[in-house]
RNA sequence: CGGAGUAUAGCGCAGCCUGGUAGCGCACCUGCUUCGGGAGCAGGGGGUCGAGUGUUCGAAUCACUCUACUCCGACCA
């Protein structure tokens, strides 16, 4: 891409709605625009690390077994009556009237669609396990939405939805989303940790909340701190084996919520200077909730036996529009965003110090033109701006590499590399510049593992 | 939904108390000079001062009503 050619509108000040960090950097590196409370258009750069997110969701959902589909937004009234939700769910619900007079609403989740999708194509047991997903927004009509789209009205989620024929079958449907979980967070570049949650009504130690690990968290979670680099389950886990021990492995180390810490237990179980108090970002939860829709709604398959078995079923939800401000949180410095390589908008910038000289132009559209070749994925800024405007914006919006190109260093035939991260530069010959970024990006893009 | 605030150019702000027809920085446009950490000089464009009503000769400024947004709390992927 070139910046020239982009749209990439940066600000200097950050506006003042802005209170948190990933907030005010989201605004000022041109990713998102308010339009209402709660309401946010992702602008050019936002959308591309929104998209990687979501990538990397589809890619592990897949894997895990899960099934993508798509749902719409408007939902009829009926479906949610046939719940009892429709009346329980309160003001939160968004309710809107077609020009029929017919109640609708806007999805803040989708259960009961689901559900009647199930029970009309799914009649025998032969056709189970399945998992279906979708990425689709919702909206939940907060009282006070705020931190930008960390808690917006309008959000986008992931949300998958379990059948299985009996608890035990649930279970197993359970776990396989567990491990897709901790590996999905992971390949952000982030620490995940699972943390069990309170399971309601249904009861049972089948609802877990994933935290990302953030100074800046809104809650405060306690844990065993060998969960932040325990290794997670390789990407050659076989999904379709018994995943029980994975589970077990995991939650056999103590991590809670504040909601939750039984701080006896905290203490009998973690020993003292393993025992981490830390702050954490809600950013995934799974749980298993039986037969609470597939009873009122009657979904039903046909048993080997010939009799009718109500389905059991979990749903397990991921919010996309979260984590990237959760990543911020966990990855910034005051230049601005330091994105981990796997969501990153751009993978390198190529920065021409001096766009208009006509020895560095062509050096530069030699190199861009390499970067695509070696399956980059590159920013070139090719604005004729000063020095210090183009490596502010590089810093402010976070790009891992910096591939830094001027008439000074062209006369010596060197390029120079900056690590966004660290902080690091390196020169080296113009003609390793691309093979160089090569081989620092790809094992950071955790595809493999 | 309770409490507290804010609303003046795209963004950040001053002006309001003490009424006299709007200003600063950044951004934007033109020209020249610059060019390795958010450039310099000169010139320029852009605002029914959130909306409505009222008081007044005159309202960004005073009064009332409304709306939007933000923060703290209770609630949530």
């Amino acid at each position: 891409m070139r910046l020239s050619r982009y749209f990439l509108p940066v600000l200097k000040e950050s506006p003042k709605e802005a209170e948190i960090v990933s907030h005010k950097l989201m605004l000022r590196a041109g990713m998102i625009k308010q339009q209402a409370a709660g309401s946010y258009s992702w602008l050019p750069l936002g959308y591309r690390v929104l998209e990687k997110v979501k990538k990397i969701i589809e890619q592990e959902q897949d894997r895990s077994g899960a099934v993508e589909l798509l749902m719409p937004t408007l939902q009829s009234a009926d479906l949610w009556r046939e719940s009892g939700r429709y009346d329980a769910y309160g003001e939160e619900m968004l309710r809107v009237k077609d020009r029929h007079k017919r109640d609708m609403l806007y999805g803040p989740t989708n259960e009961e669609m689901i559900t009647d999708i199930f029970r009309t194509y799914v009649k025998s047991y032969r056709d189970l396990p399945l998992n279906l997903y979708h990425i689709q927004w919702k909206f939940r009509d907060e009282v006070r939405p705020r931190f930008g789209t960390m808690r917006s009205r309008e959000f986008l989620m992931k949300d998958a939805y379990s059948f299985d024929l009996d608890k035990d079958g649930a279970t197993q449907a359970f776990y396989r989303m567990f491990v897709a979980y901790l590996r999905t967070f992971h390949r952000m570049g982030l620490v995940g940790i699972p943390m069990r949650a309170d399971s309601g009504p249904i009861g049972g130690d089948m609802s877990y909340e994933f935290h990302v690990l953030a100074d800046t968290g809104e809650s405060a979670v306690f844990l065993h701190a060998d969960l932040v680099n325990k290794p997670i389950p390789p990407i050659d886990t076989d999904f379709r084996s018994d995943l029980s021990a994975i589970f077990k492995d995991w939650t056999s180390l103590y991590a809670a919520t504040d909601e939750m810490l039984d701080e006896a237990k905290f203490k009998t179980d973690v020993p003292e200077d393993k025992r981490l108090s830390a702050r954490g970002i809600e950013v995934g939860h799974i749980f298993y909730f039986g037969t609470k829709y597939s009873d009122p709604m009657k979904a039903t398959v046909t048993g080997p036996d010939g009799k009718e078995i109500t389905v059991h079923g979990g749903s397990y939800g991921i919010g996309p529009s979260r984590l990237v401000p959760a990543v911020i949180e966990a990855s910034h410095d005051d230049a601005g965003i330091v994105w981990p390589v796997p969501v990153a908008p751009f993978e390198v910038t190529l920065i021409n110090l001096k766009a208009g000289d006509a020895d560095t132009d062509a050096a530069c559209e030699k190199l861009y033109a390499e970067l695509g070749n070696a399956g980059l994925d590159a920013l070139y800024d090719d604005r004729d701006a000063p020095a210090g405007q183009k490596f502010a914006t590089a810093d402010l919006i976070g790009i891992p590499y910096q591939i830094i190109l001027g008439p000074r260093g062209l006369k010596e035939g060197q390029a120079e590399i900056k690590h966004r991260k660290t902080g690091e530069r390196e020169t080296l010959p113009l003609a390793d510049a691309v093979e160089r970024v090569r081989s620092l990006v790809e094992p950071q893009r955790r595809d493999k593992v």
